[in-house]
DNA sequence: TTACATCCTCTAGCTGCTGTAGATTCAAGC
DNA sequence: GCTTGAATCTACAGCAGCTAGAGGATGTAA
């Protein structure tokens, strides 16, 4: 059985996390010492590895409570995983290709300061005025 | 003069979004109407746009408050103002790094993934276990 | 004058945690 | 058995950057 922070160590977690996971019902409420502290098993090592692989692969918190629900339905056609996975792969392109407009508008601000005054910034003058710019990203945002 | 809605569509900002820039003083008190209504003029417009404008571009509100008053001493050199788009410019970098890390993992589970059940799902496979994943993708968010 | 769109303040909520305070419990060494 | 110090407990506040709603006042056009 392991406690709260040997778990944390285990899977690269926060103990609060831990707890805050617990609270949003992503785990379950683990077993008790007679004093109170929590205990955990394998089972829930291995739900709390699967929440922070899909966490690291930037899986939204709701999109985890699916693919949790899912992997306990062996069953079920894999259809419903696949769209998720299907759905977060394309939030990912979308955020590269905005990316990589500011990436490019960026770059171009950075190259044309002539390090001179601040009355001359390419930065500021560009900041000023959006019809300078290459490019449209409209989204704010990751 | 402008009321706080006519602005907000010129700028493309939501009503509160502006309210709330006043509030953690990122845009001066406006003047307002006898009654209490708040009214801008162009001094205002172009203070807003260069906010969404940075925002657009992902600079945080910290670095548009840095920026906002570097734009106001012509007289200061621009090195400052630099380093703040090249800091953002690294950020931007980074995150494009990461963001396509991910989207070749995503890709391979989305690709692997038969279209069986939920038994053999790849997708589900590769988030049980890290050590399928062939890059290392340990940071999480955007 | 009468609608009715817009505005006001205030408060709470969103995502996904993170940090703090103050009290309790556990485990190892003696 | 006792002490000590690390780990744990609950509860609540806070972060960025907004967004939404309630409940009421104001502005403007017909």
């Amino acid at each position: 059985m392991l406690s709260i922070g040997t778990l944390a160590k285990k899977t690269g977690t926060k103990v609060q996390t831990i707890r805050y996971y617990e609270q949003i019902g992503l785990l379950p409420e683990p077993g008790r010492t007679e004093g109170g502290q929590r205990r955990y098993g394998d089972a829930e090592l291995d739900r709390l590895s699967f929440v922070r692989h899909a966490r690291q692969l930037g899986f939204s918190l709701d999109s985890i409570r699916e693919l949790l629900d899912l992997s306990e339905r062996p069953d079920k056609p894999c259809a419903e995983a696949d769209a998720i996975a299907r759905r977060q792969l394309r939030q990912v392109e979308q955020r590269l290709a905005r990316l990589e407009a500011l990436r490019m508008e960026l770059e171009r601000m950075v190259h044309e300061c002539s390090g001179g005054q601040t009355s001359d910034c390419r930065v500021l003058d560009v900041l000023r005025d959006h019809s300078e710019c290459l490019t449209e990203h409209e989204e704010i945002g990751a």
